[in-house]
DNA sequence: CTGACTTTGTGCATGCGTTCACAAGCGCGT
DNA sequence: ACGCGCTTGTGAACGCATGCACAAAGTCAG
């Protein structure tokens, strides 16, 4: 107890975990947060960071920092630290966010809302380029600046490399993906609570939004069993 | 590629990882996954199940499934399986859904509303108890069958072990924080992306919904830059 | 120019997690 | 009763990730 848990990956189903590149899944997995904490460095006025601030910022190891960072190459100066401008820069390169990887977002309920409108998505480079809905209500509503198409116009939209976000109820999960899948959409982040399945080419990822919380519980139950055994 | 993954935790910050109970922390983070597909399946029908199915069902290994089933204790029978009722009362038991642990969730904006009508949540015994909101516009408002309460109520509704939910803007996230800390909460999870500090006896999880978003382009850019040397 | 200080980058050891492969155990048909 | 086939539970090996501790490298003052 009493420690800072960032939960976000790698319970993986165990890929290689580094499968051409050099970097380390583990290592790809904290990038983004990097990112994070670099940018709002940036905007409090700073130019360097050392990587015990940068790893403070951040809620890691100072030595798991340098370590991540060194996969990338050599970006710091010894005696000073990294050039905050920079790092971002190398980072937001790595991490491919640079290019204009399109986001189609299929679901606008709440969470398909929420996540218009999430402060991290635009850290950036990265924001959602598209809003789809099955439901014709929906369809023209304007959200976070963008205009609610119909799904069936997914075919239209989907460009070269495109990601895709699955933000629906979980009855409908499966067939959003399969559709997905169809138009050609190689990577694709499920928010609902099932299991989908897709072709071999395909990377799936998936968000649970209730197991941390289940985690938590965990925890919790098991501290209140320690005071009463 | 064309493996699934399921993102889920164990970006931890190296706690011991096993801290007294004798469950790694990676079972854990994996236990609701079963109880969500155990769920499923008897839902379905069915009474028992062999690990080989379970695991396909949860998206898993099936020597992981039964390692992690063996951290709880012998549940299965040999040469038939698992009977499905047993083993969910057994993994509820374990995580601490049994016990009323209430929930309180603090910010009703989209991913508030999101998370308290999310699908996974409600796997029987794990339910947002409470709604809170510091815009008083957003008083009284009724969502899922619960009434919204002014976050200064927060005294009144918090129990003995109760767990906070932070969904609010970033900005006003560690004072929601504080707030909690300071009415006796001793489990948070965050949705707001920005880093949060809490006293050395609380536990604090974070959840960032770009943070996968961003692993899975990286992969898709690196994908694209195999293609094109 | 030199020397002392600061900070990066990394070799190494340790521990956790995953996977394989198999023995132990249980039910069922005969 | 008894063996056959199926499934669990686990011992052991491997690999990845983490964290320590230090050498290399650069800065800055005088």
């Amino acid at each position: 107890m009493g420690v800072t848990v960032t939960a976000a990956s790698s319970l993986s189903q165990a890929l290689p975990s580094r499968r051409r590149t050099g970097i380390p899944e583990a290592t790809v997995a904290r990038l983004p947060l990097y990112l994070r904490a670099l940018h709002t460095l940036a905007e409090s006025g700073r130019t360097t960071v050392s990587s015990e601030d940068l790893a403070e910022a951040a809620g890691v190891n100072s030595a798991k920092l340098r370590k991540d960072l060194s996969h990338l190459g050599s970006y710091g100066t010894r005696g000073v630290g990294y050039d905050v401008d920079h790092l971002v820069a190398e980072i937001s390169r790595e991490l491919g966010l640079a290019r204009e990887c399109s986001v189609v977002l299929v679901g606008v309920g709440n969470l398909g809302r929420a996540l218009a409108g999430y402060g991290g998505f635009a850290d950036r480079g990265l924001a959602i380029g598209t809003l789809l809905d099955a439901d014709h209500a929906r369809v023209g509503e304007q959200i976070e600046g963008l205009t609610v198409r119909h799904l069936d116009d997914l075919a239209e939209v989907v460009t070269g490399s495109s990601i895709g976000v699955i933000a629906v109820p979980a009855a409908a999960a499966q067939d959003v993906c399969d559709r997905l899948v169809a138009a050609g959409v190689t990577s694709i982040l499920n928010f609902a609570p099932t299991v989908l399945s897709v072709p071999a080419h395909v990377d799936l990822r998936k968000v649970d939004l209730s197991i941390e919380l289940q985690i938590l519980a965990f925890h919790e139950h098991r501290k209140a069993r320690v005071a009463t055994p």
